[in-house]
DNA sequence: ATTGGCACTCTAGGGATAAGAGTGCTAACT
DNA sequence: AGTTAGCACTCTTATCCCTAGAGTGCCAAT
């Protein structure tokens, strides 16, 4: 059976061989923590803990290196005592601050989740993940329009949660400004409030109601405004820090051109966080992966959600070595940030 | 002195190089190509392009390999005898083809050239960098406002090279519709067909203008709109591919990781690009290069230049020992398209 | 339950050696 | 003059062997 200590040193184990990236010997563990016994107890320890799976060996006379198991049990502790833990706490507000320096200046959804990501991976030194929020529950505010030129306008819409997003349309005759009014007015007498899913099936039938001479450009201006929805519903990351896998390169069995590959198919990656319920923070190790590539990676991920939108999720992708409790203190500093859209 | 054949050989060694990247030897030479002389003859012409820097070899008994001068000639000839060669020529049209598909889709100048860096970050298999336009002698068009809430609006530039900015305010108090409009056509008849680089100077007196009690919401907007002023003149990069180099990892002496820091600095490889002059297409290979992280890749670049906006430059990042006639064709097909607005 | 002691195992590193690839040079040939 | 066959010479790379050292597993003692 599994004591009190076993767990100890299973703990102070993983801690040393995230450190190091060398199995850890017996004799080591004496020398860097203070269990007040000697190397041969340990052994037995480390006997017992490779017996119930938590522990493997290189080779029979190595020192030992976690199993993905392992890592399970650590990584479980962590975010249980991740709100007593001094460490974390410490690291989080320290982190909150300095993201919220440059966070707050953002406004833009697609700048702000891109930079988070970037923030994000530059504090772990991995890879990072954000999934954009799924809007189709959110309510239209209004459609907006501008005119660029003569043949050209930019459509705006904007939600109640305030995002706001634009595409350029290109008429295929010249638009009055009086006309563009009528559009505006028009389609967002069947818009405004509404559910940003049930836009389509609405929108359609107001183009009847123009004179045939405008009809081609309302269906041009149509096209436009179904696009920003579409781009709505279509799943999208951002994504940054692929390079700081370079630096583990080693660490990643399968080859890291194959990982980089594989990350760059952000659907995937996409239906896979997705598929993670649960708003509570999360871990990923190793062979848990149902992708092949990232059976060497782990994944850490909690979720944000800002204002009326659905949940989303933030990650760290990394090798199965990583600093699980550096880089949970930095996703739930990120994930908080992103749920308080404190700007103003 | 160097003869004809000389050049030739010269040519095959390089070629081959760049296909196998292992040191090319006599008797591979006589194989691969038919010069109709023997490997001993093509001895003589390695050890005479040695003896002129040409070529080096890694050690006493081995093949030869370029040296930077030598992948200079090399490239020297491509790119005078780029319109003739019917493989770059066939290259190009097909890339053409292909980018535009992608790229005629897009509007906005974000999009536009950041999938445009993926897209010859893709085709090449290197790492793509293209610098934004700078816009300091384009024409203002317009000023326009988008109310978003009653204390948000979105600030909208206008230039009449059609591209369009824009930045949320968040106004210190609640804003009438009015009040917008005021500001729209007050700004605009300062702003309105003069040269961006002129805004600040033009703007700020219009502030004095207002009546006190808008003055602050002026001033906010004042500083939404020099932000967006501000933001053409600051350097900007569109970056991609820096995972593909992770496939060269070897080639690069001092470390993938240094190089791809440096590349993520952005600001200095953009001095660099800004300091080579010219529109015609230009590489710049190894050593040549001034940041010493660089000393073991090449630049291969062009210049494009959309309406009014200042030449900007296209470059393929990679290994020194790089395919330049492959990536030569995608950095013109790509200027081209970039130079050509073709979206109406 | 813990520990000192010791035999045992496996790795990493350091010659030593052999095979092979490739050149450079010379002498002959056209 | 330029080209070529031939051969000695050089340098790399792979393989094998060996040893030192790190670390374990287990036993007998506490």
């Amino acid at each position: 059976m599994i004591s009190v200590r076993n767990l100890a040193v299973l703990r102070a184990i993983i801690e040393d061989f995230i450190a190091t990236n060398e199995p850890v010997a017996s004799k080591s563990v004496v020398e860097r923590h203070n269990f007040g016994v000697s190397s041969a107890t340990i052994r037995n320890d480390m006997a017992t803990l490779e017996e119930e799976g938590y522990l493997s060996a290189p080779h029979t006379s190595s020192g030992r290196i976690p199993t993905d198991k392992g890592y399970r049990v650590f990584v479980d502790q962590l975010i249980q005592a991740e709100a007593e833990s001094v460490e974390i706490r410490k690291s989080f507000t320290e982190l909150t601050r300095q993201f919220s320096k440059t966070l707050d200046q953002l406004t833009d959804l697609d700048e702000r989740l891109e930079t988070s990501a970037q923030l994000l991976a530059k504090a772990t030194g991995e890879a990072a993940v954000i999934q954009y929020p799924n809007m189709n529950t959110v309510l239209v505010r209004s459609i907006e329009v501008v005119r660029v030129a003569n043949n050209r306008a930019l459509v705006l819409l904007i939600t109640e949660s305030e995002r706001i997003q634009q595409h350029l349309v290109i008429f295929p005759a010249d638009v009055s400004e009086e006309l563009l009014r009528l559009f505006r007015t028009k389609f967002n007498a069947a818009a405004s409030g509404k559910l940003i899913d049930d836009l389509p099936a609405l929108l359609k039938p107001v183009l009847e109601s123009f004179a045939p001479a405008d009809k081609g450009s309302a269906q041009v201006f149509l096209e436009g405004l179904l696009l920003l929805i579409g781009s709505n519903r279509q799943d999208k990351i951002a994504f940054a820090g692929a390079t700081n896998l370079v630096r583990h390169e080693d660490q990643f069995a399968g080859g890291l051109p194959s990982l980089l590959e594989t990350l760059d198919q952000q659907k995937d990656l996409f239906a896979f966080l997705s598929n993670v319920e649960s708003a509570k923070p999360k871990a990923i190790i190793g062979s848990e992966n149902s992708v092949v590539e990232l059976a060497n990676s782990s994944l850490l991920l909690s979720s944000y959600q800002n204002q009326g939108d659905d949940l989303a999720k933030v990650a760290v992708v990394g090798p199965t070595r990583m600093n699980y409790s550096k880089n949970l203190a930095a996703v739930l500093a990120l994930a908080h940030l992103l749920s308080n859209d404190s700007e103003d």
